[in-house]
DNA sequence: GATAAATTCTATAAACCGATAGATGGCTTT
DNA sequence: AAAGCCATCTATCGGTTTATAGAATTTATC
């Protein structure tokens, strides 16, 4: 009987220690070229393995976009809602929500590069789990922003849905440069989030001072 | 000698006059599809004609990509130099900016679309001069900014750079779901410079009245 | 209506790519 | 060191896709 909790027996069918690398491997080419741009032997070279050794790791090409796709929404939902649903103001939440949709671009912007632009590729049956996913959060910035309306937090006049798909497009594009330019998320963060709250212009043009 | 002005002579090389449909057809199925995401048989297929058919159009699909991609961001570029090269205030050539980057959407969505999705896979040749072209425009966002700022308009802790990233984020995304939301070309861009001039925030919340 | 030019078609070559099957070697455990 | 599992390899099949060649058909011109 001796149970043994060693790496051993526990799993039926292989361990595939390497399994997150080969993952990342994938990520970082479909960033680079999409997904129907790169071929398995594009992520086999940048392993240096065999093209027919990755299949030991997934079942298809699809499967691998898949895994870099969950990788590269994990969490935005459950921390914006957590975010959302605090009782911070509407201000406040919006600036944690650009501020939490951002962070996950410092460790794993491959990934959320990835979901981004290629979630299109997805068989049928995750994307539209995705779909769903990201309607979810639009909802989610949608609300935060209404709430503020209606708190008398933010102007009357907004549209909220127009706004959060601007605030969300504002982020998300900035997964395609964030690396060029060199800027921490934390800056980028409080740059964005000023920007939608208070906007480019001064406040108040000081009633003219003879210089 | 009898010189014709009419549709004759003047081309050795065959007219192709469907080539402008053929275009289109093409930008449509890459804008749903992605470049590699599309056999040149789903193009075909869109004309109601046969896959070999199209090379009488375009020499190579990456050819037609090219085409696709310059129709895109045709005319983007010079209408921008004109609108940060008025003596407008910043504010109101910032919208200008933002009002004429959003326009194009109205009909020529897809070609937009394949444009910022797609560019990556042109042949190198071309796609070092859109890259050209994209940090020119970025220039010139962050420029009229940047002027917005030494003129007093805009706060003066603003990021140009980063801002006009932000702007552009925000603007190009918005081909993704321009169709989609149900909003016309100006009411988009009115919402969209009012953001970023102004803000979501309340100007002055005024001193607290009871209730 | 004859002729020439423009357009579309058929047929197919050649390369590429995803995926499978089964062999091989190395590491772990007993 | 024997046994078994884990990981990778070699070899290859079948399907897809871009692109070319040349015939056939339609359209325009005189």
């Amino acid at each position: 009987m001796t149970v043994v909790n060693f790496p051993s027996k526990s799993r039926p069918g292989g361990q595939r220690r390497r399994r997150p690398e080969i993952i990342e491997a994938a990520a970082r080419v479909f960033a680079e070229r999409g997904f129907h741009g790169t071929a398995t032997q594009d992520i086999a070279d940048l392993l240096g393995i065999r093209q027919a050794s990755l299949y030991y790791y997934f079942p298809s090409k699809e499967a691998a976009l898949e895994q870099v796709c969950l990788k590269g929404v994990e969490g935005f939902f459950e921390a914006a809602k957590l975010i959302a649903e605090s009782n911070a103001s509407a201000r406040e939440r919006l600036s944690l929500l650009i501020n939490s949709h951002l962070s996950p671009l410092a460790d794993r912007a491959d990934f959320v590069k990835v979901f981004l632009n290629e979630r299109q590729h997805l068989p049928t049956e995750s994307r539209r789990r995705v779909g769903r996913w990201s309607r979810g959060l639009e909802r989610i910035f949608e609300d935060v922003i209404r709430q503020g309306v209606a708190a008398g937090e933010f102007r009357a006049d907004v549209n909220p849905r127009l706004a959060a798909l601007a605030v969300l497009g504002m982020c998300n594009a900035a997964a395609s440069w964030y690396r060029k330019e060199n800027v921490g998320i934390s800056r980028l963060s409080v740059e964005f989030a000023r920007l939608i709250v208070e906007g480019l212009g001064k406040r108040d043009p000081p009633p003219r001072r003879h210089r």
